[in-house]
DNA sequence: GCCAACGTTGGC
DNA sequence: GCCAACGTTGGC
């Protein structure tokens, strides 16, 4: 099983929005390295989701239902969507400045490449997001 | 609203 | 294949 951080803007898709939903096609990405990171996903894989732009924190975790497929945004055959679901929601959501004042937290991907939509994260980075926001 | 970081495009 | 110009992301 592996981890992952995925964004979004909360003005545009929201966690609220997916707890609402129940499930969503995790899609929209348009950049090589973080499509990279969607087709290394697998059925069961979990995703701290944050709120980027507005927020700038953790909000929950969301569970990999479907492994990747043809982004249905678009014909173009080079970028592709997973399918999610929420698990849990954070009773803190845990804030970017939080995040980056952690000696474990401040280490990931997330923090040195900003602009990645969609990256890796570690057992232990994911464990100690759930132990801080839990 | 600004701007740093960084990805993409296109001329050569 | 290099690199300048440009566009986008996202924190502040």
């Amino acid at each position: 099983m592996n981890y992952w951080l995925i964004k979004t803007e909360p003005s545009v898709f929201s966690w609220q929005d997916l707890l609402k939903k129940g499930r969503t096609d995790w899609d929209g990405v348009r950049n090589y390295q973080a499509r990279n990171n969607l087709k290394l996903m697998q059925k069961g894989d979990l995703c701290l989701v944050y709120h980027s732009n507005e927020g700038l924190c953790v909000m929950g975790i969301a569970k990999v239902s479907k492994a990747f497929y043809q982004d249905p945004t678009t014909d173009d055959e080079r970028w592709v969507a997973v399918e999610v679901k929420p698990q849990r929601t954070l009773k803190h959501p845990l804030s970017l400045q939080t995040i980056k004042q952690d000696d474990i937290l401040k280490e990931m991907v997330f923090v040195k490449q900003q602009r990645l939509s969609v990256s890796p994260v570690t057992a232990d980075e994911f464990n100690r997001v759930v132990m801080l926001g839990a």
